[in-house]
RNA sequence: GGCGCAUUCGUCUAGUGGCCUAGGACACAGCCCUCUCAAGGCUGCGACACGGGUUCAACUCCCGUAUGCGCCA
């Protein structure tokens, strides 16, 4: 059987979409599943807006996912070069080939003649097709419209009647009209390739056996069928994928809040969560399994079982799995990685840096309670604010004035006379206190809470406070009891 | 406007004519655990877009309608 060979071919115009990392994801487990070539074409033949920052950043943004390939513009390769900018002579090439197989034709219409057309057609009401009229000039006419345009563009002579059946390996056959087919251009008149012909050039020479794209590119699959077939050419499989939506089922956008891959490594998001997260965006392998790492995906994965509806990006339920993947990781992982949002914040000084026992100490804390590692700074702010404030409503809720007061220079004293200050010992003394004053554990430790960091929520507090140490703790215990008295 | 694609809980989905009283997960609600929040456990809420066929039987097949989306732009 012929080696399975597929590519991802983004056009480098802005960042990785979770669209497009989805269309990668997808390529890159069909080609591991099957033992075939993985490849990644940069498609940047519109030069206007196509920039090397971006491809840098795609490229960035597919090694972070892990999704490797095994030829493209980097790591090279045998069916090269795997920038379209580099291969315009081979689409003049096949252009010319079509030119003389009558396939194809040079269309002198000026932009302003087909606006023109465009503006008629609209008027009328009818769908806007070219009329064709540079297909069938004369000999004669051809030279006269030479010479009036010297610079005409190349249009397919699409064929005139009969169907093209689009085999689909998700959707099944689909059916399209020729009659429908308009000559669309391949090679404008400044010599760059359209879209349907570059790629369909570039398909062949680089052997793809299977295109696994959008949907957006359903309707573009007939002419490049007939592209195929009007060089010769064996067709490859097909396969589109139902596009990524927002909440209110319009295509995700920014307005749907963060759409490009980098942003989510920013936020904190593992690879190995966005992976599990995007593989189930359109398909699944049974009824419950949840979970995957990417050797089983690899093993799993089937185009058959991708679905065809629009799938919503719900934001939930990644952050909810990204959660289950930040629990997963050791201590010292989930310390390696959360260290850098402390850092970003400003918050470790050059003594906490080196302390990993305490910071790691810290990050156990926090790891079963964070889902996204940009949240870290805000769960322990309270260890490096000096300026703690809490509000005296939400003290007032627990308990009352007089009682606070009693509790807090009561756990002043319990807490002062520690010689050893670890959580255990805290932990004893502070309970020892629920039953001296006869409260419930909840009336202790909130008031406590609050004080010590501010907030009604909070790691820990035992742990907290050992975290925060012993001449904090009272210092901040005692501005308590100033505020309150 | 033409042509295509799609339509199962709020969301992702399982479902390939009888296994469906439609399964799982996220979210939501309640309970348990508990120093708060998480995590975990249990329970609950909740869907086959609509209308016609085909069939002994339809979520599943066919045809329309509606809605959404894509391409032509």
């Amino acid at each position: 059987m012929e080696k399975v060979r597929v590519r991802f071919a983004p056009s480098p115009t802005g960042f990785l979409h979770l669209g497009g990392a989805r269309t990668a994801l997808y390529n890159y487990l069909f080609s591991k599943k099957s033992n075939g070539t993985f490849i990644l074409r940069i498609e940047d033949t519109d030069q206007t807006r196509s920039t090397e920052k971006a491809i840098k950043q795609i490229i960035e943004d597919l090694r972070w996912l892990g999704l490797n390939w095994d030829e493209g513009p980097d790591v090279g390769g045998s069916y090269g070069p795997y920038r379209q900018t580099e291969r315009i002579e081979l689409y003049q090439k096949y252009a010319q080939e079509l030119l003389k197989k009558k396939s194809a034709y040079y269309c002198y219409c000026t932009s302003f003649e087909l606006t023109d057309l465009r503006e008629k057609a609209r008027k009328e009401k009818i769908s806007f097709r070219y009329n064709r009229r540079c297909r069938f000039l004369s000999e004669e006419e051809k030279r006269k419209c030479q010479k009036e345009n010297p610079k005409p563009a190349i249009r397919f002579a699409a064929p005139l009647e009969g169907v093209t059946i689009v085999k689909d390996l998700i959707r099944g056959g689909i059916r399209f009209f020729n009659r429908e087919l308009d000559d669309f251009i391949i090679i404008r008149s400044d010599g760059t390739p359209t879209y349907n012909f570059a790629a369909t050039i570039d398909d062949y020479l680089m052997k793809i056996t299977h295109i696994i794209r959008g949907d957006d590119h359903l309707s573009n699959t007939p002419k490049q069928i007939q592209i195929y077939k009007a060089l010769n050419l064996p067709l490859p499989q097909f396969a589109h994928l139902s596009m990524i939506l927002g909440p209110d089922k319009k295509p995700l956008s920014k307005r749907h809040g963060a759409t490009a891959l980098f942003e989510y490594r920013e936020s904190g998001y593992l690879p190995e969560a966005m992976v599990n997260y995007l593989a189930l965006l359109g398909w699944a392998y049974d009824d419950r399994t949840t979970f995957f790492t990417k050797d089983e995906l690899i093993e799993k994965f089937s185009l058959e079982k991708v679905s065809k509806n629009p799938a919503v990006f719900d934001i939930n339920k990644l952050d909810w799995m990204n959660g289950h993947y930040l629990r997963k990781l050791s201590v010292s992982e989930f310390t390696k990685l959360g260290k850098d949002y402390l850092l970003k914040r400003g918050y470790l000084t050059q003594s906490q840096k080196g302390d990993l026992v305490w910071l790691e100490k810290l990050m156990a804390l926090i790891q079963e309670r964070v889902k996204i590692l940009k949240e870290i700074p805000e769960w322990v702010d309270f260890l490096f604010n000096s300026d703690v404030k809490f509000e005296l409503q939400a003290l007032e809720k627990v308990l009352k004035k007089a009682e606070a007061r009693e509790l807090f220079s009561k756990a002043y004293q319990k807490l002062e006379v520690l010689s050893h200050w670890g959580k255990d010992e805290i932990e004893k003394n502070l309970r020892g206190l629920c039953q001296e004053m006869n409260l419930s554990p909840k009336k202790v430790f909130q008031p406590i809470r609050l004080v010590i960091t501010g907030k009604t929520v909070s790691p820990p507090l035992f742990e907290s406070l050992e975290l925060l140490g012993k001449e904090k703790t009272l210092e901040r215990i005692r501005q308590a009891l100033e505020e309150i008295s």
